[in-house]
Order: C-alpha cells, then sequence, then structure tokens
DNA sequence: TGTACATCAGTGAACGCGCGTTCACTGATGTAC
DNA sequence: TGTACATCAGTGAACGCGCGTTCACTGATGTAC
C-alpha cells in the first residue's frame, strides 16, 4: 500500500506476490489465531513450495511484522477516510466497531494479548498518533473550551501521542476519553463476553457511544 | 482450590503435583505467553520427565482450560473477599487493577485475544456472573434507583449475567458501566498502549474510576 | 532482430528441533490378611 | 508384625508431525550489445 511506485514488471510482480502472501496470512490468522500462522501452511495454499515465501519476506517474523503495519494503517487509513467523507465523532465510532468486526483477529492484532517481550516496530507508535489525531480532530470539532481537568493537564504536557496535535485540554481529555471506553465495549465484543452473558453488543455499544455524546467533560 | 477433600495422602500428594504442574504452567505463561506453554518444558522445569505430567492432565488442553478456570476463579475471590472485607466499587476497581497487575497474562487468558473455535467450558460463564453479581452488590449500595435507561430495560431482561441479581435497573446498567470502562483502561494499560504513548496508566484509570463515581447514571 | 549474459523466482532435498502423545516397563507406596 | 498382592507414579524409548530455515540447483525472465 505504502510500497514506492514499483515501475518495472518485476517489481510490480514481486509486490503483487506479496501481498498475495499477506492475504493468505490474514485469511489464516482469522482462522486460526496468530500463533497458528505458518510460512509453510501458507505457501501449500498458495500451490507454492515453502521456501519460495524466502524470496519475499526473511521470515515469520517479518511477515508478522509487515501485517501489524498492515493492520495499523489499515485503521488510520479507514478513520482518515471517514473523516474525510463528513464523519464526525460518532461516524468515526461506528467506522472503528465496523472495521473491528470485520477482522476481529486483524483488531487483536493491535489492541489484544501482547506477547511478554516483543515490541512492537518504531513506526506503529507513529501510526497510532496518526489515528489519534484524527480523532481529535473530530473531537475539538466538537468539544467547546471547558476547564482543564487534572488528566487533560496531563495530556497537555504529552501530546506526542496525538502528533502534537494543538487543541485546547478539554478537547484531549474528550478524545481519549472515547479512545479508552469504545476499546473497552468493542474489545468486550469481540472477545465473546456480551454474548456468552447473553446481552447485545450492539446495544451496548450503541448506549456507551449515546452516554459519551451526550454526557460530555 | 475447589477439590474435594483429599483424604488419603496418595490424593493429597496428586492435589499438591497438580499445583505444583499449574505454578510453572502459569510462570511459563507469564514469561513466554500462552501459545508458548508446552507439557514437556514444564516437565523438565521441574526436573520429571514428559510422560509423567499425563497422570495428572489428561493433555495440554485439558492443562490450559484449567488455567483458565482458575484465572476466572481467583478473579472471583480476590472481588468477594475484597467485598466481605468492607470494599466499596472504587475498592473493587483497585482490587481489579491489582490483580490484573499482579499477573497480566492471567488477565489476557480471560479478556485477550480469543482463539478462533475455542469455546470456553460451561462453568466459566457461572463464575464470571459471580463476579458481576459481587460488583452488583457494590454498585447497589451505592446507585440510587432512578429512571429505567433503554440499556437498563434490556439488562433487566437478562439478569443471568449476574445471577439473576435483583437490583434495581439503575444499578445494573451501572455495574456494567463500571466493568466495560475500567476494561477499557485497564487492558489498554497492560497491553502497554498507555506507555506507548508517553502517559501515565495510573492517571488515567484513576480519572476514569473518579468519573465513574461522581458523574453516575 | 538476434545472440550472450545476468538476474532472479521457484524447486526439492535436507537440517535440526521441539512438540504432543503412546507404550511397555520398573520400582516404590499403600492395602489386606 | 510380617508377608503377598494391588495400585500407581515415573521412566525411557519411540512415534509421527509440522515447523522454520539453508542450500545448491534449474529454468524462465529481463538486459545489453
Amino acid at each position: 500500500m505504502v510500497e514506492p511506485d514499483p515501475k518495472t514488471p518485476r517489481e510490480r510482480y514481486r509486490a503483487q506476490v506479496r501481498a498475495e502472501i499477506k492475504e493468505h496470512a490474514w485469511e489464516q490468522i482469522a482462522t486460526a489465531g496468530v500463533p497458528a500462522l505458518s510460512l509453510n501452511a501458507v505457501a501449500k495454499q498458495m500451490g507454492v513450495s515453502g521456501p519460495a515465501l524466502y524470496r519475499y519476506f526473511a521470515g515469520r517474523d517479518e511477515l508478522i511484522t509487515e501485517l501489524i503495519r498492515d493492520a495499523y494503517q489499515s485503521l488510520a487509513d479507514t478513520f482518515r477516510e471517514a473523516l474525510a467523507a463528513g464523519a464526525d465523532v460518532a461516524g468515526l465510532a461506528h467506522a472503528l466497531r465496523g472495521w473491528a468486526l470485520a477482522d476481529p483477529q486483524r483488531y487483536f492484532l493491535i489492541y489484544g494479548t501482547p506477547v511478554p517481550g516483543y515490541h512492537a516496530p518504531e513506526d506503529t507508535t507513529r501510526i497510532s498518533s496518526q489515528i489519534m489525531a484524527t480523532l481529535l480532530d473530530a473531537c475539538a470539532a466538537l468539544t467547546p473550551d471547558g476547564p482543564t481537568t487534572p488528566l487533560g493537564a496531563h495530556l497537555e504536557e504529552h501530546r506526542d501521542w496525538a502528533e502534537g496535535h494543538p487543541a485546547p485540554s478539554a478537547a484531549l481529555h474528550q478524545a481519549l476519553n472515547f479512545w479508552t471506553r469504545l476499546h473497552g465495549v468493542l474489545s468486550l465484543e469481540l472477545a465473546g463476553h456480551f454474548a456468552g452473558m447473553g446481552l447485545d453488543p450492539a446495544l451496548l455499544f450503541a448506549a456507551e457511544l449515546d452516554d459519551l455524546l451526550t454526557r460530555r467533560v
């Protein structure tokens, strides 16, 4: 997606095969989770020998790292496009849920159980900041400048999480609030806990969003 | 923990070894995550041959299932004991965070990335209901009976998630609210997202809890 | 346009590894008379 | 209290498996003259 324009046929071909590998990898992850992702299985599924994939990825780890990056980028794109299409905060919230439901394991690749000792590549935090900045754009349009809360002060001191966005502290607080609370309902929904309780996930999400919109900081 | 009283020395010994196996399994999970949990590795760590463990667990799957059950039970005990010691909702919130921070991977075993296709054993939902019922006890003591929200009505129709607790709808709503919102901040903290953003997790948790307590439904 | 050469995608064999799990066994622990 | 027997914990060898990864290779695709 962000590959520098492939001119030569060979470069084009390489990019295409890389994409195909990733696609099969995503399928496998969606079916059995990340731990079950295997290069050999992906190769077999593509009708190709195992070692062939090493022309395209240095190994399993590099593939997974790339998938994580793509997951972040995919969410960032979804948010940016939604905002560009005129979505407000509620629109972003539904975009987030739609994105998550479309591929829960992709969501969990970012926000799920971390592997102890593994550290995500540097640039994912950059993309993460873009995501937050987009959300903050929407919040700033909604949130009147109010009194600075203690948390607001803390957030003003560390603006990096939203690309240094120059919004007032109330908007910072609001954006983070949306983020954590939507994540709360969403991750419980995706893990199947609401269903296990006999509750309707869509209703809970809507209620949380409604509360966020009507009873602001 | 819930084993029916082992009378004979042999039964006592069995229970003890089972516990020891689980303990080593937890260590391994804490170090490298669930996918890396291996019976052979646990056996080696105990200075025992691999097949020996099959005297105590039918296999890897049964061990994991048992660990999941224990995780649920551990949280239920923590909550029950906190309440018995006079904790209010805020106390339960801090008990929850303390429990989660004590062993993040244990938390994620319950609330983290689900394995597609895997279904938790029946009785975990029972324990889960106990947990919610405890939280609801604390909420009922705090929340005055107010008007029934749409979500409150939905919750009243499905009381099973809290053992059919006969609290008024406002309290049901409140309890679920605590649950989802605390889970939101907590899971982001445990996955290291706040740290990655340069934010102070403890402060965010405190702010969320404060907001929950001061601006109730 | 045609030939000579370089690049590179993909193959198949092979490596070592650790996994879960089975099996027939030995030796210690407990039980019955 | 002592002996005969049953129970059962743990061993070591073995099974098949799929994994990630390497290597020397073949054959096709593209490049230079």
